[in-house]
DNA sequence: ATGAAAGCGCTAACAC
DNA sequence: GTGTTAGCGCTTTCAT
């Protein structure tokens, strides 16, 4: 039987432990412990002898032994598809925010659109045991999440995810702000509407497309097959996916996009084609991005508040980590969108509205006060 | 004496352990250990059996507890100063999957400038036990850093960081870089020439300032004071240093911006104003987003690779972490800088080879082929 | 080459 | 109210 040794093999000096703090205050580690943990019955002048001594030897309490023992890391995973698409360090950020004012530290990770990625990646999480995990992207297996449902493992998704009972989901109200666009063009009098949507793998892409077929036929407008362009929610999408519309019989006065940078794409398409935004052509994007009122012509836009976004999410992790929190079986939190209009829509060129316009350079009209 | 309990507090049906492999591969569970860790010496018939054991009962180390006993995360701290900026993302993408590839996780924060902030997280950082810490901003306190160079924990910095010994340091070299974009106005015919900085308690906005007005006068050109206005590395800041610049009595004929976000701001500031970019003023940005070639016009920029800069951070943490890794004493890595052209740059308004220029109306003038 | 067991730092059950 | 101690899952030393 070898005697007490102490491990060796370690890189760096290790800190002061509990043991040191409760020597140096002279009482038992459990009285330390439950005096960092803040636990009801320790005498004043103890927990005050503790967190003196604490100080003194600079104590930090080791979160991976925390974890081992009490089983919960107090780390949530967020998955999100690209974290160069600007909408999901907004969405990061506030996420972020939140979770470290709960106390819950965040472990960010992009699936690039991949589901043999984001298999991964979800199971990294799992074996950092987070303790929740916000997926707000499509694409992964359902063998995985239905094991993890099955073993209560709390997770939220963006719009329905898979069709599982028991699923705690954000749901966003797509159809009220694409309502919103549509109707706000319709009422400036374009009836020829193009939409170009996201990846269709992509239920939340799903999602916007039909609230905008949904928004067409409410008001009686018909949607010519090759109006609807699938892009990739990318600028380079946006292109693409405008010079298909380009090259059409007959083109559209107006693009509703799947997302900003979708936009973004098409408002550089058409400038490199020589067309005019909005007076040529109008668009409208989705997801109000920060960049969406500074770019050329400042984008309209629907927003979707990624600040509430990332209440709900936490929320609904949290519901599902701390049994007994108020919305511990609520299963759904609504989202909801509103359109936000800026100066890349207008009347269509040729409508009696546009003509009366005076502006001769409509592009250099200045919104100079 | 408590007889043995089990712990009961647990959330959740803890997932399979390594005791659980042992008995059904029929070893010890050191046996189990050595072989997912790929040790030398364990009987090929043996580590069959483990291996199967494992995939048979869905085996998967508890991070957590090898963390605690071998002090060791495979966890790499990852401090940036805005994750909202789009470079910032490019570059997490880029030390993520890096660091992936390489077996670690990332731990990712953002400081928003704020030094509070900034120390708060790394302390966090700590306390999940990262192996190290990669920190891309400014603002850290001097103690905490001394304190952890004192501990040889691994650290790089972006720009020299804190001036201190035994520091490991990512070098940019913006002279490169922006003595490039000052000798490319130049030699267009520009002479007067102002620079956007961004805030300037951080090094390495200091650096970029710097390095503008060493490249200027290396041609003798002069800058006066109010060329030189400072911003905020973002959209906001360069619309309002725009508005600075344009009630200047002599206006530049070209803005150097020390990042691409500020060039963005700037050219929403002069759009708002009427002046044609670059008909009027020629702008250059700095970092090379992948959003700079999709603004109008496309940006002119001094491109920074953030590929490179996550590579040199990685292998500068792991030469800290890794003893007897090749470059474990290697303190210093450079980074190269070089200008891209696009067309937010052209001959200043009023020159000969401005006047010469055919095209009546320049914003239209079509890229089309 | 394999196994037994110590112990990483902590929480919580239990004893007093 | 406070202390003692088992044990979370793992790596590693030591003995075989």
């Amino acid at each position: 039987m070898g005697g007490p040794r102490k491990n060796t093999n370690r890189l760096r000096a290790p800190s002061a432990s509990i043991r040191d703090v409760a020597q140096r205050a002279g009482v038992s580690i459990a009285t330390v412990s439950r005096t960092v943990n803040g636990i009801s019955t320790v005498a004043p002048e103890l927990a005050e002898r503790v967190w003196s001594a604490i100080r003194e030897v600079g104590y930090v309490p080791n979160t991976q032994a925390r974890a081992l023992v009490s089983g919960r890391s107090r780390l949530l995973g967020l998955v999100v598809s690209e974290i160069t698409n600007p909408f999901f360090p907004e969405l990061v950020q506030e996420f972020e925010n939140l979770a470290v004012e709960q106390g819950y530290e965040v472990f960010i990770g992009s699936t690039n659109y991949d589901p043999v990625r984001t298999e991964l990646l979800v199971r990294r999480m799992l074996q950092r045991s987070v303790d929740g995990v916000a997926i707000m992207t499509f694409g992964i297996e359902q063998e995985l999440i239905q094991k993890l449902v099955d073993r209560a493992f709390p997770m939220v998704f963006v719009d329905s995810g898979p069709d599982m009972p028991n699923i705690r989901v954000l749901k966003v109200d797509y159809s009220g702000g694409i309502r919103e666009a549509v109707q706000h063009l319709a009422a400036l009098g374009h009836r020829n509407i193009a939409f170009i949507s996201g990846p269709l793998q992509m239920r939340s892409a799903i999602a916007r497309r039909d609230a905008f077929l949904k928004s067409m036929s409410e008001l009686g407008l018909s949607v010519p097959r090759e109006h609807i362009v699938e892009g990739t929610h990318t600028m380079e999408g946006g292109i693409k996916a405008t010079e298909n519309l380009l090259h059409l019989g007959e083109m559209p006065t107006a693009i509703v996009c799947s997302n900003d940078m979708t936009a973004i794409g098409v408002l550089h398409g058409l400038h490199r084609t020589t067309h005019e935004v909005p007076d040529d052509i109008s668009v409208i994007g989705f997801d109000d991005i920060h960049l969406a009122q500074f770019v050329l012509p400042p984008l309209t836009t629907v927003q979707m508040s990624c600040k509430l976004l990332a209440s709900a999410a936490i929320q609904a992790l949290r519901a599902g980590i701390e049994p007994g929190l108020s919305q511990a079986h609520q299963t759904e939190w609504s989202i909801p969108t509103h359109l936000v209009v800026r100066q890349s829509t207008s009347f269509p060129r040729g409508s009696l509205p546009a003509l009366a316009k005076t502006r001769p350079t409509p592009r250099r009209a200045a919104t100079k006060s």
